[in-house]
RNA sequence: GUAGUAAGCUAGACAGUCGCGUAUAGCACAGCCGAAAGGCAGCGUACGAGGAAAGUCCGGGCUCCAUAGAGCAAUGAUGCUGGAUAACGUCCAGUGAGGGAAACCUUAAGGAAAGUGCAACAGAAAAUAACCGCCUAUUUUUAGGUAAGGGUGAAAAGGCAGGGUAAGAGCCUACCGCUAGUAUGGUGACAUACUAGGCAUAUGUAAACCCCAUCUGGAGCAACACCGAGAAGGAAGGUUAAGACUGCUCGUCGUCUUCCAUUUGGUGGCAUGAUGCUUACAGUAAUGUAAGUACUAGAUAAAUGACUGUCCUAGACAGAACCCGGCUUAUAGGCUUACUAUAAAA
RNA sequence: GCGGAUGUGGCGGAACUGGCAGACGCGCUGGUCUUAGGAACCAGUGCUAAAAGCGUGGAGGUUCGAGUCCUCUCAUCCGCA
């Protein structure tokens, strides 16, 4: 199995959250916009101000993994961002839900 | 047993499946890129966050600023004594003061006769004390004496008792407090004893300025060094004004200031260090010395997760980012040791 | 990661060397005026029924007395390749 590829620049994720559509989930939110390689590149961004370190951890973690059970079944060729919602507290952060919300954001943007 | 005090330890465990980061003189070399060197990727193996990693409050190492440039001395910090340490505002042992029934705990604790400032309101007066009262003289008015008592205030001129007096007053005496001196003990802070002084020992405030003693150049790994690519341009103004470099003086370096345009990637720095652990010796202790032994995170959108099962006390606070020594703050539950007080029962 | 600044009624923003906190402006509430609204003018406006008391992000300390001085802490904002 191949190795998870990631955004890694300040203007890539700049170009994603400005060119790209948003859809919003409970407890996420994410932004996709094509690119021309045959790769799916993604990250994940979670402000500051929304809570400390080990929580943001927590929250990356779990969309790391679930974005990893996922990913093999995607459609190729976009750069997609992924984003907390704000306003939820960050003790709801569940595996399943977020596992639901992506799926279902997924099939919005026709990805899958 | 209950209540409490002090010190220390621990920071869910185990099993299965999938997955992440770093290293790799292992396997494979049959995958991808490349002219090649080599790089990426696969399998295996090893290791993989904390007691506070946090706050950034102090002290160092390290790097650059000129080789901490020189002087004045400002600014800033610390502030009982002795010791420890690379250093410290930290730690250890003591002294004084305060708290507690005790174990024990707290303590920014130098100087107010070097000088300056401030003390609102109230009060006669807030620092060279006379408002009421008391006493004496006097017909009243008034003059003098007086700090016992009243009232004001956060604070009012040693406290209390007796003597004394016109009334009073350290005016005199005892005790307590204070100050000075001497002696003894202690490295010292200081303690104890004795003697002397009637106490002008002249209110408080130095986390007000200040004085004294000690220390102090600035910036920070986004420092800095190297490699590759890009750019290295134009206009206007100023020559002693601003910068390196916080006040002033001198000195050095680089021309300097404003506007427009531009400003990306990699490698090193980067983990063997004032290092941890064990034992012995020195020391009350902090700590030091010697020997043995171990090396066990090193990322760069940033690694520890997900699911299932079992158990219990049902898992708090919380994520390394150059590295150490501290401090401070957050913190569920459990365990160990020492000590203090005490009801009831046996 | 490192460095620096700021917190005062609902909002902006004062309070000089510590000495009556809420000046001033905006808003809000009530009233006058008007058929009605606006404008204008008048009064009120931190908490509590009132007194007492508590109130300057929070917790301690110094002081007779802290918005102001000191220590710790929380939040917000800014800069640095």
């Amino acid at each position: 199995m191949k190795k998870m590829k990631t955004l890694k620049k300040n203007y890539e994720f700049e170009n994603v959250l400005k060119k790209g559509k948003f859809y919003i989930g409970k407890q996420i939110t994410i932004y996709v916009v094509k690119n021309n390689s045959q790769n799916n590149l993604f990250g994940i961004a979670i402000s500051k101000k929304t809570c400390k370190a080990v929580q943001r951890n927590y929250i990356k973690r779990r969309i790391r993994e679930n974005y990893r059970l996922i990913q093999n079944d995607l459609k190729k060729g976009y750069n997609i961002v992924f984003l907390w919602n704000k306003k939820i507290p960050v003790n709801e952060a569940s595996f399943h839900i977020i596992k639901e919300d992506m799926k279902k954001l997924f099939e919005k943007a026709g990805l899958l």
